[in-house]
DNA sequence: CATTAAAGAGCAACCGATTGCGCATTTGAA
DNA sequence: TTCAAATGCGCAATCGGTTGCTCTTTAATG
């Protein structure tokens, strides 16, 4: 085994190239970026040489110049809960392809709880052009953080912070969607339960709930909307509440909250969706295990690809100077 | 917004220091280093200015210097199968945290099936000094690949290729247990459904089943052995097999067969464990799902963790030149 | 034909570090 | 006291690109 282990140790430079060719790395330069006056001629003899020998050339060295690295970082809670995992690794995934189309790689990092450091290093460290934040709970230390060192970033997600690029689904008109379906099919007696208040995103699911309702002309039941729940005692007091109050279906404000209801329903002995019907939206693990627990549930799609490839993209116009929509709903 | 958008555009320099310590640069680059010849006062002055002003230095740059990029590439399979992805999204966790206290930072990539584009793009562009490949297909083009570009890598998992550095769970010694556990628990009619015979952990798995039967003086039932079933219709038949012939225990190679055989138990309304015990290995969702689906099964847990922090250790340890040991078998 | 603008190409500085080598000073041994 | 060795530090080249400026050649204009 080679002693040094470098990668790549004897690849071919700019200088290689240019001396080959007989011209000046100048000429190379301009060559393959497209910028700067040369002649036809000397940019597809260039260009040719450099296929046929195929140069490609040292990002670092071009980073250092232009005072860019051409990675992104995708900043991800370290502290999840396990049900949230595939939404990550699915965002991971198309924000990595998209990356890679545009010669982009992806360096992942995590934030655990309110320690920022890792995300402090990405950015003391030159490592990324620009982050992607998959985290939004209100008053994010890493936010602040950001805007204070003017890295430029979006957020997977919405977040109350002004002048923040955010991507997300359309979680309101998401949930009207589902209310108004299950109001539709006649299912009277609706129980909604919600989840920590921290997160943006329920405010926009139960308001959701709220203008189904108005849209339809129902009278929204106060008495069967528990907010705020989370935790898996709280989650089984209002199972039991719900069913007492006779519910029909209980809307879950997200697969977490489902997850225990499900689980809570299942030590019951009660059954789904005969016994009571469950609504949620699909943004996790949840129809995979389904497949398993052959549980029928009402739900909701997104497609974390094209929010994961938005974010993508919308960070690279960003970071690249060019002028990008500051809030994109999906879906 | 900042029109540049150059992230920590205004960041001090070893040149900064220098000038106004009044010293050269080299004697800052070697009071942080370590190397080289330097007093011991002035190295203090040096690294207490350095904390006060919370100098870091700029890695691109020093990555130029020094042909290294303080990045390591995580290479997973594009084309994964959804039961697989908590596998890697812990390994990616464990070995993020393990690099970033070695001030290195993960670079993820993807392979799609034999399409190893992004892998060369990551080496060609000098992303990263080495890659942890967590795909161990028989004759991977990736192996190739990083073996002719002498590219420092290690493989997450067993192959069966030369001089190729290898973290794996020891899976021989882990079926050894499980068996045995079973055998010993008084279980008669076991059953075994392996994998595609295209993963050397399915053959290490099987010599496991194997050694057990020996070491406890039992016969092995060889006509209850179902090898490389890689499909559903596959992993069906073999259970309606396995029943007709008894068994009373099947013991699944993996967690995507483990998967099905229970779903396909559930079809036929069989209980488990009551009318039919399973055992299989825990590295995959399946312990989560079976919070919801209620199922007893018998399984040998992996420490996903440790796996892919001594992956990382160890390809830093090989990148930057010290010895390692080529073959590493945990737990 | 003279004058000027435009185009093509190169020089050399620069990005922010590392490092081999050389010079001066201190230290220690003879 | 003298000379060699060790120590402390800096110069300048280097890593592999980018880019402002200059020089030369070509084309266009009156």
């Amino acid at each position: 085994m080679d002693s040094t282990n470098h990668v790549n140790s004897n690849k071919i430079t700019i200088n290689d190239v240019a001396d080959a060719l007989g011209v000046s790395k100048t000429t190379v330069s301009r060559a393959i970026s497209g910028k700067g006056r040369i002649g036809n001629e000397t940019r597809t003899r260039v260009l040719n040489y450099i296929s046929e020998h195929n140069y490609s050339p040292n990002v670092i060295a071009k980073g250092l110049a232009t005072s860019r690295t051409y990675n992104i970082g995708f900043v991800i809670p370290g502290d999840y809960r396990i049900i949230d995992i595939p939404f990550f690794q699915k965002c991971l995934f198309s924000i990595s392809e998209t990356a890679s189309e545009l010669d982009y790689d992806v360096i992942v990092s995590t934030i655990n709880g309110n320690d920022i450091s890792h995300l402090e290093r990405l950015i003391t460290n030159h490592k990324v052009d620009g982050i992607i934040l998959a985290r939004t709970v209100e008053n994010d230390p890493s936010i602040r953080y950001l805007l204070e060192n003017h890295v430029p970033f979006v957020t997977l997600g919405t977040t109350d912070e002004e002048g923040v690029v955010q991507i997300d689904n359309d979680h309101f008109n998401a949930c009207v969607e589902l209310t108004s379906l299950l109001l539709l099919k006649g299912i009277t007696n609706l129980g909604l339960i919600g989840g920590s208040k921290n997160h943006v995103v329920n405010h926009k699911r139960y308001d959701g709930y709220i203008k189904a309702h108005e849209k339809l002309d129902r009278t929204v039941n106060y008495e069967n909307i528990y907010l705020d729940v989370n935790n898996m005692a709280g989650i089984d007091r209002a199972v039991d509440d719900l069913l007492e109050h006779g519910v029909h279906c209980i809307i879950c404000m997200d697969d977490s909250i489902c997850h225990h209801v499900l689980n809570k329903l299942s030590r019951d002995h009660m059954l789904v969706p005969q016994d009571v019907k469950i609504a949620s939206f699909y943004d996790s693990a949840l129809m995979e295990i389904n497949s398993i627990s052959n549980t029928a549930i009402t739900s909701i799609k997104f497609d974390i690809q094209e929010m994961g490839s938005t974010a993508c993209q919308t960070l690279i116009n960003l970071s690249e100077g060019r002028e990008v929509k500051p809030i994109q709903l999906l879906g």
